[in-house]
DNA sequence: GCCAACGTTGGC
DNA sequence: GCCAACGTTGGC
């Protein structure tokens, strides 16, 4: 899952109550269709950081709450605010993350381009904006191996 | 700041 | 349903 740490990082995941934070603001609907329907309790997640100076791997999440409806869509005051998303109805979807650890280093997206090992993954495949993607198991673990 | 690659909107 | 215009993402 992609944030912008400018906007919301792994530290403030970190900082956050309970280490826990829901993930809000998804309006992308191949994303959301995967918050709702794919992501479960107990899955562990990748955290990416996007549009900063190196955008990269730079920690791991666990699903704690499954999907519910994104509040911050019912909310005028908020930057998400969707107002066709009906509360009896709701567009968009949020699940809960905790923070489990940052990895030793940031693993860079130049660095993970250059690994024949990964050259099937969605992050890296042309043209992919998607902010909540699935990841191979072989994928997931040949990445540790880099840290 | 530029721009490629999407995704969304809305007229027709 | 088509598609042009526009908006967004995100690397560089």
């Amino acid at each position: 899952m992609k944030s912008e740490p400018s906007e919301f990082s792994i530290d403030d995941l970190k900082a956050s109550p309970k280490q826990t934070n829901m993930w809000d603001g998804v309006r992308n609907y191949q994303a959301r269709n995967m918050i709702r329907d794919s992501i479960k309790k107990g899955d562990l997640v990748f955290f990416y950081h996007s549009a900063c100076a190196e955008p990269g791997i730079v920690g791991i999440m666990e699903v704690v709450k499954e999907a519910y409806p994104d509040p911050t869509a019912f909310d005028p005051d908020e930057n998400h605010f969707d107002p066709k998303s009906d509360p009896e109805d709701p567009r968009w979807f949020v699940v809960d993350l905790k923070f489990k650890r940052k990895l030793k280093r940031t693993l860079s997206l130049s660095e993970l381009k250059a690994c024949n090992q990964l050259s099937e993954m969605r992050l890296l495949q042309r043209g992919n904006r998607l902010s909540v993607m699935p990841i191979e198991d072989a994928e997931w673990d040949f990445i540790l191996s880099l840290e």
